[in-house]
RNA sequence: GCAGCUGUAGCUCAGUCGGUUAGAGCGCCUGAUUGUGGAUCAGGAGGUCGGUGGUUCAAUUCCUCCCAGCUGUACCA
């Protein structure tokens, strides 16, 4: 065929941002997600599962301006031309089933999912355009216990996928303090929404850029790496510096504990509040969030949600979660804005080598906050809620770059060779004797151990040599091979790869390697069996 | 979206100050070996040099625009 003639073929390749997984990826998620699930299950949260796709209005993603969807979210029309998306998280679904089925469903509701959402943006290392996502949620839980009992349990959690305490912490915040925060510096009323929100956005990055770059993104902008410029919120240096005390607790933790003391003397409002319970307030570091409202010029009335956190820290101290395990920090903002109350993300405190052998701050593995007004969207009624999203792919990855991960590998398996081309039925026959004999069952029909997978070469069986290099490619430990001699003398031969691959290693010539037919053995048929589970004893694969 | 960098074989990359037939390593295929993996040896297949337009006697090389990828940044429900 000349090159002119020559068709246009497919390229084949992957949409960007999405990811293929093998066998070892689909049994780590497959571990993972079910070590979540039990936790999950422990606290009485029942499984559903919700559909990847749903109409877009439920998502509420349609732009206000145009007739159709944000452009974040993968989108198609009906064939009746309602626009319908692929999810973007799990908490939107929910939202829509609870309101859907809110006559059948009983208060409080709590469930928890697992499964694949998609975001149409730009991927990262790390970030992908599909991810898996667990949740739980109590829906109908009003009381600040729930939020309690969801930080303790994400805690539960990390443990449970193998996290050692220490390594992770639950930050807990309240949207509610921020807010007052920011309107004690003078950000309040809806003519500043949108420089709230470049605030929080700020305080969100704290944790990758610093507090220098926070300062930066607060005031006139930031200039990043490239030399591309972000602007900033135009705060002038004041706000700045009362928003940043914030953060910068460490130094002044003492006085901060006194501001606040001082506070409880004066105005009462914190009244009930010992000095142990404002330090440890202060130790989660929030007594910093009041003061630039104490300091501030205005009177202070209340401090809205102050009272929710401290309560939320005497239920996590009174279940002994306050050793470090969760903390109230008000770095924790975020971006959300559908969060009511609450909020709270988990972090990982242990440095995260990438692919490329650089540490890397991880950031955050999974967050959620109290939303309450997500299913009014749907029926009216005020419904409050509180859950969290785990980003199990994310948390896999964290885990397999720290090697955290144990390999369970795939077992490969014993492969029986064809020699003879006619007894093709013999061979069959052959490859399922032995697989009933290596993994047996009981009277039930259960199978007694772990599977120890079996098969019939498949590909073309015209050289030999082939066959063999295929068992060593895949990583089998066995090779089973019966010519007519064998065939005619009642026997197998049965090749140890493994110890194969070792002797081959004081061979040079190939003739010899050829002829010495190393770590072989001819054995009866009828010993076939008995002679492979020995050898796979003694190799360690299988038991 | 914005900015920077990079596009040459399946992969990793050389190279051409603009010049005849564009290279290497690895991988792949065939054979030495129709009944034995690895190593070795011999041979082979595989390229619109990302695309378009321009400058030129001549462009893979220089210039324009476009596309894609990477990195940072923004957005991230």
């Amino acid at each position: 065929m000349s090159k002119k003639n020559k068709p246009a073929r497919v390229k084949a390749r992957l949409p960007r941002g999405f990811v293929d997984r093998n066998a070892a990826d689909l049994c780590a998620v497959n571990e993972m997600t079910a070590k979540i699930s039990d936790v999950f299950e422990r606290y009485g949260f029942d499984a559903i599962e919700t559909p990847m796709f749903e109409y877009t209005d439920a998502l509420g993603k349609f732009l206000p301006d145009a007739d159709r969807p944000n452009e974040g979210v993968f989108s198609l029309t009906d064939d009746d031309d309602q626009w319908m998306s692929l999810r973007y998280d799990l908490t939107a679904p929910l939202a829509r089933h609870v309101a859907e089925n809110i006559n059948e469903i009983h208060l409080p509701y709590r469930t928890y999912r697992a499964g694949y959402v998609f975001r149409n943006e730009k991927p990262g290392p790390g970030r992908f355009r599909q991810f898996m996502q667990m949740d739980a949620d109590s829906v109908g839980a009003p009381g600040v216990q729930a939020d309690a009992e969801m930080c303790m349990m994400l805690a539960d959690v990390m443990e449970a996928v193998g996290i050692k305490r220490g390594d992770y912490v639950v930050r807990v915040n309240n949207r509610k303090v921020l807010d007052g925060v920011m309107e004690a510096i003078g950000l309040g009323g809806d003519e500043n929404a949108g420089r709230r929100l470049t605030v929080l956005r700020a305080i969100d990055k704290l944790d990758r850029l610093g507090i220098d770059g926070v300062q930066q993104l607060l005031g006139k902008g930031r200039k990043d790496d490239s030399g591309d410029i972000t602007k900033g919120a135009e705060l002038n240096d004041e706000q700045i510096e009362r928003l940043l005390a914030n953060f910068q607790m460490k130094t002044q933790q003492n006085s901060m504990v006194n501001t606040i003391m001082k506070y409880h003397a004066d105005e009462g409002e914190l009244e009930g509040l010992t000095e142990e319970e404002v330090e440890l307030l202060w130790h989660g570091a929030y007594a910093a969030g009041t003061m630039a409202l104490l300091q501030g010029e205005s009177e202070v009335d209340e401090i809205p949600g102050l009272r929710e956190l401290v309560d939320i820290w005497t239920l996590i101290e009174a279940a002994g979660y306050n050793d470090g395990r969760i903390r109230i920090d008000p770095s924790c903002v975020r971006g959300l804005e559908y969060y009511t109350g609450p909020v709270y993300e988990c972090e990982l405190t242990f440095p995260v080598t990438n692919e490329k052998g650089e540490e890397v701050v991880f950031g955050s593995v999974a967050g959620g906050g109290r939303y309450d007004g997500l299913v009014e969207r749907f029926t009216g009624q005020k419904v409050p809620a509180t859950g969290f999203s785990i980003g199990v792919s994310r948390l896999m990855t964290a885990l397999k770059n720290l090697d955290k991960l144990e390999q369970s590998k795939a077992v490969a398996p014993v492969l029986v060779t064809i020699m003879d081309h006619d007894r093709i039925g013999d061979y069959m026959l052959l490859t399922k004797k032995l697989r009933d004999g290596l993994n047996p069952r009981d009277e039930n029909g259960d199978y007694l151990g772990p599977p120890i997978p079996v098969e019939m070469y498949q590909g073309n069986p015209k050289k030999f040599g082939n066959q063999l290099k295929y068992a060593d490619r895949r990583g089998c430990p066995i090779a089973i091979i019966q010519g007519s001699d064998e065939f005619a003398a009642g026997e197998v031969q049965i090749k140890d790869l493994i110890e194969g691959a070792r002797l081959a290693a004081n061979i040079e010539d190939n003739e010899t390697w050829r002829e010495s037919r190393s770590a072989q053995v001819s054995v009866p048929a009828a010993d076939m069996v008995a002679t492979v589970k020995a050898m796979l004893k003694k190799e360690g694969a299988g038991n």
